[in-house]
RNA sequence: CGGGGCGUAGCGUAGUGGCUAGCGCGCUUGGUUUGGGACCAAGAGAUCGGGAGUUCGAAUCUCCCCGCCCCGACCA
């Protein structure tokens, strides 16, 4: 029983001054957590009851999919590292450091190398496989901005499994085990959330999809289907674009249009010119950029700006994504700068991409690649040819959805869990093999899993907290009940305490505040800040034999014979 | 890394060259209170982020450094 008068807790009046979101303010009001450095949280009692509380859910859930736990150090030599590349390819975002010898040593940002190479010291048969174990650890990301709290931090508690299989049906089974394994943990969490399909990105594989807790705090931009369900990460939000019929347009006609370097004054003067009629969507709109070290153009619709991270996600192998500065534009004199059009791209030896939304046969507004000059009719697949197509456009609420065509939303989300089918990229460069049915050596496909648990803790409390303070879910609270004694009667504090006594007897967590000094008030605003679910109030109707029970998430009060309490209380769970 | 803001007691803050650095919360002691962050009285608690400089005099002005927050870039 957590007893209010000795517990290690001082609750704050005032939200702190580097808080920005509800979370963070609750987190540390509430005496949670405080701060120590940039993303760097000590955890109080409350606050480590609440984590480990969310650990157990997570662990119970990871178990009964038959999944083992395993543990690895979070200080680590750099060699598995090395040999996967990511000493160098983590960057920054790697902490480093020395031993006494000038030995290389990291803080684990994730731990999919070591992994591999417990599975490769002690298996080497497909019997042994499909294999999944995981663990949960305290990661360290130096991350260029930690904010909001502990939603980023540089220091955080993850969940990470990692599964391993002979064959890619085999990693199938094993992603799909970890899927619903996922769905029943956040479902126990009592977290809102979607699935959303998304990008592999900097960890290599193919199949992805993220677990995103809805929040107008979160810093993930997602896509959402109100008709179908539809949902993706913005960078993985398909375009779809039937081609179009161009057999009724003219040839290419170019046009003298002074002083329309920008897509508005462009605009501005084919209307003035044509009668009206000239969106800025009319227009295409060619963006150069510098793909590492090679130059590509991208083409997207006037009215739209390229998404880099688009761009990036959905080609291939790119490290870095800039666009052109001007030192570029003076390596291809022929680019003018305002002017661009695809037409003489092909003379040019440049790569053109476009979105999807430049299908053959739509006809655009477009640079004709001379000072002052633009044309007009010029069609896709007629008067230029595109290289490849690409996602590249940015996403906009209202576009259609991929699967219905329905407008969709944006909406923000914090990542909670994310997904990956990692293939054979890990197990191919730390020599990950076992043998097959034949004797013959098998690379092993793994998958990577990964849940931010102390995430979760500020995700259920961005979701669930309310004006007054934290609203815990039951299985998360620090404590189900709060036992609030005012008054000064003894009486009264010693039938708190045995009705404590008697509901932890049996399995039912409690807090009792059993100070003497506070008023009523102070007890009762402290109780709706620490957000326990069940408040059960004893005091001035003690003397009529009654206690007061309150619901937390609901606001609900009732009166019950203080003899009726254990029972009903035992009711609730 | 670019832009913006901030750093004064455990927390929130006032203080734009002048005398002993002020207030609220919290804390200690005594008293009065006791169902919605009580009241009275008396206290403890601050090298004003650090260093250098300007000045008769610096929390206050200048320079350098450090730290923190926000926006962006970046990021399982």
């Amino acid at each position: 029983m957590l007893r209010m008068s000795t517990l290690f807790l001082r609750t704050l009046r005032d939200d702190p001054a580097d808080a920005e979101v509800a979370s963070h303010k609750l987190l540390v009001r509430a005496g949670y957590i405080r701060r120590i450095s940039a993303g760097i949280y000590s955890w109080l009692p409350l606050g480590y009851i609440t984590l480990r509380n969310v650990e157990r859910i997570i662990r119970e859930e990871m178990d009964n999919a038959g999944f083992q736990e395993v543990h690895f150090p979070a200080l680590l030599p750099k060699d598995a590292y090395e040999a996967t590349n990511r000493w160098s390819e983590y960057g920054p975002d790697l902490f480093r450091l020395q031993d006494r010898k000038g030995g290389d040593y990291l803080l684990g940002p994730t731990h999919e190398e070591m992994f591999t190479l417990m599975v490769k010291g002690e298996y080497s048969s497909y019997k042994d496989l499909p294999l999944s174990i995981y663990q949960i650890q305290t990661k360290y990301r130096d991350e260029a901005r930690p904010r909001s709290g502990i939603i980023r931090g540089r220091e955080f508690v993850m969940k990470d499994s990692y599964s391993f299989d002979v064959t890619d049906d085999g990693l199938e089974v094993s992603y799909q085990k970890h899927r619903d394994a996922y769905i029943k943990t956040f479902d126990r969490l009592d977290l809102k959330y979607n699935i959303v399909s998304a990008m592999a990105g900097a960890m290599g594989g193919s199949k992805s999809e993220e677990f995103l807790a809805p929040c107008p705090t979160g810093e993930d931009t997602y896509v959402l289907c109100p008709k179908c369900g539809y949902a993706a990460n913005v960078e993985a939000m398909k375009t779809i674009v039937a081609p179009a019929d161009a057999t009724g347009i003219g040839p290419i006609e170019e046009l003298d249009t002074p002083n329309t370097p920008t897509i508005e004054t462009l605009v501005d003067e084919l209307n003035k010119r044509f009668g009206g009629g000239y969106t800025g969507a009319a227009t295409l709109k060619n963006v150069m950029l510098m793909a590492d070290d090679k130059a590509i153009s991208v083409l997207v619709p006037g009215d739209r700006e390229v998404d880099l991270k688009r761009v990036q996600a959905n080609l291939a192998g790119i490290k870095e994504l800039r666009v052109f500065e001007d030192e570029d534009f003076k390596k291809y004199p022929s680019l003018v700068k305002g002017y661009i059009g695809p037409q003489d791209a092909k003379k040019n030896g440049i790569t053109v991409y476009a979105d999807p939304r430049i299908a053959p046969g739509t006809s655009w507004v477009t640079g004709a690649n001379k000072k002052d000059r633009h044309a007009r009719n010029v069609v896709a697949g007629r008067d230029f040819e595109v290289d490849g197509y690409v996602e590249a456009a940015e996403v906009r609420a209202g576009d259609s959805c991929p699967s219905c065509a329905t407008p969709v939303v944006i909406d923000r989300a914090i990542e909670i869990g994310h997904i990956f089918q990692l293939g054979r990229k890990y197990a191919k460069a730390l020599d990950l093999t076992v043998l097959d049915k034949d004797g013959k050596s098998q690379v092993v496909t793994m998958g990577s899993y990964g849940i931010g648990v102390s995430r979760a803790v500020a995700a259920i409390a961005e979701q669930t907290h309310d004006q007054i303070g934290l609203n815990w879910p039951v299985e998360i609270a620090p404590a189900k009940v709060h036992i609030v004694a005012t008054g000064k009667d003894d009486a009264i504090f010693n039938f708190a305490e045995q009705l404590g006594n008697d509901l932890e007897a049996n399995g039912i967590s409690v807090m009792l505040d059993d100070r003497r000094d506070p008023s009523a008030g102070v007890k009762f605003k402290d109780a709706e800040l620490i957000g326990n679910p069940y408040i059960v109030v004893v005091g001035k109707s003690f003397a009529d034999g009654k206690v007061e029970l309150r619901i937390r998430k609901t606001g609900e009060k009732s009166e019950i014979a203080a003899t009726q309490a254990l029972a009903k209380i035992k009711s609730y769970f």
